[in-house]
DNA sequence: CATATAAAATTAAACGTTTATATTTTGAGT
DNA sequence: ACTCAAAATATAAACGTTTAATTTTATATG
């Protein structure tokens, strides 16, 4: 093979101009069908693909899609439940027969990614953003608004104007496992939560305390817990927790990886889930089946909202209204056990 | 802020031609010191960033690094231990401050991972390419060798020709468990392995039947399973090999992933871990500390490997000789129990 | 101080595309 | 057949960069 094919060859071969080429590959009503067509097999015979830098260049269009990742050092590998491998496999599904491709911005922090996004749309190095990590007051989604910049993040916000979203539903989680327990005759409930600052962290709590006053129970702050989802982090609030004059009875894991370590705590301490506490989480690898015990757990498959993830991100560029742009997920409970225990001595 | 400055806007601003300005920025020989100074000066002033585009256009070079990645179907999206984030995650890390990135070509099964890679090479979309699951005759590796691609596989392979690679060193893992086993007492051991075709697999079983050999034992290929690594395939292989009239005292599992369905599996039969049998694995994400028993694992923070990905890349980018870029990684065998059990009935 | 030479700068073209503007072709209406 | 508007196509410039070829400037040499 001698060259790659550009439109130049295409005209050449069809004895057409350039201009026309282009105009027929991008369906223009200016040229007729006849044209056309003689230009699409041209195209097909000599294997012309477009070459986008120079769409980028004429257009400014770059056909990609910058992911957003914040990963703050290398032991912060350390498995924290879904990564964002999942995310991004399911957001290169939704654009797989696109042009478009995922580009993985890696960040080691909230403040480097703000900067990494200030860049993007600056100089215009992506066609749209995903980002997760959402926080309650979100500086980055403020900006990427007043630059009327494409945008779908992984969590909610408590942004003034609409944005494209998609995320779990939280608030319904939490009613459900809290409900669920109560109606076990638990009464010291436990909370293991990501950090404070994330919007959902945040109305998880809320609908925590609804749930609570709703069954005219007490409040009590010193059974949440606030820190990265990983299996150390459970284990030790477990260890901590479970020194308390009234320690909880079950504890609400906001994912399976802290889960596992709240099951290696009570492996160590020589407890037993189901007589002297339970563990139920939230699930979207679908892994804490295989735990020892399985447990309860609020399960979502991963692949669902990170597909909506791409759909959403497509249609925003696309033209379509962000208020159209958001979803809620709604996870099953699946239930592994009585999530009963020795709940006479309260 | 008006326009997005450019080369012209520096020229305009010192007074030179583009030409120099683009040389000076490049740090060519050719300007001298004081001229360069000058322009870099202006450009810093300026906020001025290089349009990838336009240099695409003109040389070819897309500072991309294209990372191929096979996901079969989203319910693929199943806990198999270290996913790729942790593999984009550390090529990240290495290139952060580079003007390169990483660009994710997310695939179905290994053949529309070569078409893909043909597309990148003969498209010119990528400078360097990085794969994984390497087989043992891996048409994709011979395809870029000829057409003198750059790329970096994470795994190794038997190509004639030399080429780039980073893995974890599979011969010495198994030759470390098994020997450990063997001299605990153990006879009958079981080896939960990836795909056959993968060319680790093949090092693995090539270890173990050396390491028997060397100790006069026998090899059963009966203890050998081959799959996908996920917690439901080890399950099934312990529900079906404790049913052997012999069945293993340990198990040798590929990943954590496994090892947990395996412990599982331990569970619903009523088994005991260190009584019954016991479970060995590889281990990148230093997670199984956390199971319940914690087990013995040979570990390699997956960073390490990573990272070493990404910099050979840009190593290779450089020009560097292939030969010069492959490293073997050794893990670290971490005892988290005596690993012994009732073997008197042998 | 003229001259040869090396060094430093400039000019101009090119990469592949799109698009505003200009030109030609087509076909309908008389 | 002729006119004229509409439709179809062509021309040419531009996006930002690099680089071969060329010109200008500085430096060394006798």
């Amino acid at each position: 093979m001698a060259q790659r094919p550009t439109i130049k060859t295409i005209a050449k071969e069809t004895g057409l101009s350039t201009a026309t080429v282009s105009k027929a590959l991008n369906a223009s009503p200016q040229v007729r069908p006849r044209t056309r067509d003689k230009v699409l097999q041209a195209a097909k015979e000599l294997g012309y693909e477009l070459n986008i830098s120079g769409v980028q260049l004429r257009t400014g269009k770059t056909y990609q899609i910058a992911m957003i990742t914040v990963i703050a050092s290398p032991d912060d590998d350390e498995w924290a439940g879904v990564g964002y491998t999942q995310l991004i496999s399911g957001i290169s599904r939704a654009i797989e027969h696109t042009p478009y491709r995922v580009v993985q911005h890696q960040v080691a922090s909230f403040d480097d990614s703000f900067e990494v996004i200030k860049r993007i749309v600056q100089n215009k190095k992506a066609d749209g953003i995903i980002i997760s990590g959402t926080r309650a007051n979100d500086p980055r989604i403020s900006f990427m608004q007043e630059q009327d910049f494409p945008f779908v993040t992984y969590g909610t916000s408590d942004a003034s104007a609409p944005h494209a979203f998609v995320d779990t539903d939280n608030r319904r989680i939490v009613t459900i496992c809290v409900e669920r327990l109560l109606s076990k005759g638990h009464r010291r409930i436990a909370m293991i939560n990501a950090r404070e600052e994330l919007n959902y962290t945040q109305n998880r709590i809320e609908a925590y305390k609804a749930a609570l006053s709703k069954a005219g129970q007490t409040f009590d702050p010193s059974l949440l817990a606030y820190g990265r989802l990983t299996p150390a982090f459970g284990r030790e609030q477990l260890f901590e927790m479970s020194m308390f004059d009234e320690p909880p009875t079950a504890y609400i894991c906001a994912n399976e990886a802290t889960a596992m370590g709240v099951l290696s705590g009570f492996q160590v301490r020589g407890m037993e889930h189901g007589r002297d506490a339970v563990v139920i989480a939230t699930d979207d690898l679908n892994v804490s089946q295989y735990f020892s015990p399985p447990i309860t757990t609020c399960y979502l498959p991963i692949s669902k909202p990170s597909e909506t993830l791409g759909k959403f991100m497509l249609d925003l560029i696309g033209g379509e209204d962000p208020i159209n742009l958001q979803k809620l997920f709604v996870p099953d409970l699946i239930e592994r056990g009585a999530d009963t225990c020795n709940l006479e001595r309260q």
